[in-house]
DNA sequence: GGCCGAAATGGGAACGGTTGCAATGTATTT
DNA sequence: AAATACATTGCAACCGTTCCCATTTCGGCC
């Protein structure tokens, strides 16, 4: 229970106006006398009134406020995407309510439902691993909230989205081992849900067609984004009988786990073994040998996702085709992905 | 504008009862029969009625929500802290708004004043560098708005604080350079103005006169937290006559920004310059040679912040002594660090 | 059957703003 | 001087809850 701060009553009392007045005046309304907005105003800087932003949004039926659900606050991937996001939501004026999901489909579930009852404006979403379906969504619809998916996405025309070019990312860099000359490339995949997973692959078998090399089901890998992930997918492809030459992780992270559990059965990247990781995350550039990365403009796709949200959340009504944002990944060439001439 | 959702009154107008037994029954209330909340309950499900947070917030003038200032959400050192924060707050069914101030005064102050006006039950605010007052949150006070600073402080005793022990962090690992046997130990420290900076100095320092080191102001580099940072104060610290053959950087990204210059200019680590930084980043173990660091539990941060923060909000009354909660660093010894055996 | 107290429900004023419309005051026109 | 237009301001409803207080209902008891 908060102490009792100025009101508009309170002005309007010491003014002998009504709080019609002293409301309008405050906001600059054109019908109010020029004296009276300057000496309204006058007295609520005297007394440092602040409107309250709860009372306003209850009769405007709007909060100003963003609703963003992610798997995790301290991923620095979606860290990034926030940074991104709160700039271009601040400058509109927005401000962001931030949940993390957890990974879990049933506190994502709890976290939309508890943000729609706070009335926020729009919801931005990353889904979880775990969700694989819209259903928790679908009375959003109803309540005809803007809600942008970006990120992790599931397939589908029901929301806008953004998201990244992830089949092109994982082409562009498979081809890059290719061109370097590695020829038995695997893949260490994501969790076998998430859209972003089955996409990178299928950017990797595309590769592979691109080049005639075949496709091996055992240098296909489904793990995680951590790094143990990582770890334990090196593993499993150190121990085939034709362990491969190259190999491109999910995530930085799982690079990172990959290239530990290589370089301590003592093979050398990226002379015995190429590694290439997604991401772009600031780690991949310090460690050595450095780690080729394809890198993905997250906090872009932040500012993206705030930009077209809150174009659905001003113009609600236009008919709109179904939007995707596809932003392009960037493959950054280091040391990891480079093979020396061959002898 | 939202679609209408459904309303208390709704529900009343259907069952024939008023707003106030339907509000009654759905919240529990003991005076109301078992059959009608049943019924309530029944068609508040059916209908999917969810109670409009806003509306409640505004009677019971308290929002359940709790806004956190920071200088910025993508500095990992801060999203570790948010995740911590908001694991606490959403357990206790707060709901975290997240700004970041950028590190500029002005947009600190203006978040603030926003937050405080959107009825945020309390404040949790790790301050900018350029902040050197707290002129700005006086007036909070006077709202009886509890506030608590964490992190990055300033000294005083006007508000509760969750800080780390700092000026501890820097004695041990400077003190643990010297047992190394390293004797001309440099400090690249942060921005003059943060108490963070001052106490790890005082840290550094403090360690030096244990061991009877005289003091040498060229020494002593003001600089920042990034990696550029940490070149600039290296460059300048080879340049010296006599460079320092150790070096205590303010945090592990100007400790890499330290090594990139450190080993361009040919010297090796830690044999002939050893290196530690501080916060205990996951680059710092992926790094080669690993970076030893102070390691900063920022996670336990953020959730002591908000257990703290939460006491006061529930009981506000209660008169208490100043309260500074500090937590302990830890030195993660890694390789460089450790100084070969002199023969 | 009337009375009493408890149990259950309803009425209505808040909370702090916004907003359509009516009411007042002032200046201009005929 | 009356009529008209326009500039200001006030009234009151409303947004969706909560909660105090009054009212109704009901069962038990004499």
């Amino acid at each position: 229970m908060r102490a009792k701060s100025v009101t508009l009553k309170d002005l309007a009392r010491e003014l002998g106006l009504s709080k019609s007045t002293v409301s309008r005046a405050l906001r600059g309304h054109p019908k109010v006398k020029v004296e009276t907005k300057i000496a309204v105003k006058a007295l609520a800087e005297a007394w440092g009134y602040e409107p309250d932003l709860v009372a306003r949004s209850l009769v405007q039926r709007q909060s100003f406020t963003i609703g963003v659900v992610i798997p995790r606050i301290e991923f620095p991937y979606f860290a990034m995407a926030l940074g991104g996001a709160q700039e271009v939501a601040s400058k509109a004026g927005y401000n962001l309510v931030i949940c993390q999901s957890n990974e879990s489909y049933e506190i994502e579930r709890s976290v939309i439902r508890t943000l729609v009852s706070s009335k926020v404006d729009g919801l931005l979403i990353s889904i979880t691993g775990q969700t694989t379906a819209y259903d928790h969504m679908e009375d959003i619809h109803k309540h005809r909230l803007p809600i942008v998916l970006f990120d992790r996405i599931l397939e589908g025309d029901v929301f806008p989205m953004v998201s990244m070019d992830n089949v092109r990312g994982a082409l562009i860099a498979t081809e890059h081992l290719l061109t370097q000359g590695y020829r038995r490339i695997a893949h260490i995949a994501g969790p076998p849900d998430l859209f972003v997973s089955r996409q990178r692959i299928q950017g990797y078998r595309q590769a592979l067609q691109n080049w005639d090399i075949p496709f091996r089901e055992e240098y296909l890998v489904s793990s995680g984004f951590r790094m143990n992930n990582g770890e334990e997918a090196m593993k499993k492809l150190l121990d085939l009988d034709q362990p491969p030459d190259a190999v491109l992780a999910v995530s930085d992270n799982a690079a990172l786990g990959a290239k530990k559990v290589i370089e301590a059965e003592g093979f050398t990247i990226p002379d015995q073994i190429g590694l290439i990781g997604f991401n772009g995350e600031p780690l991949s550039k310090v460690v050595r040998p450095s780690l080729t990365t394809v890198s993905l403009p997250m906090a872009e796709m932040g500012r993206v996702s705030v930009k077209l949200l809150l174009k659905h959340i001003v113009y609600p009504a236009e008919p709109r085709p179904h939007e995707m944002i596809i932003l392009p990944p960037q493959l950054l060439v280091r040391e990891s992905s480079l093979k020396p001439e061959q002898v």
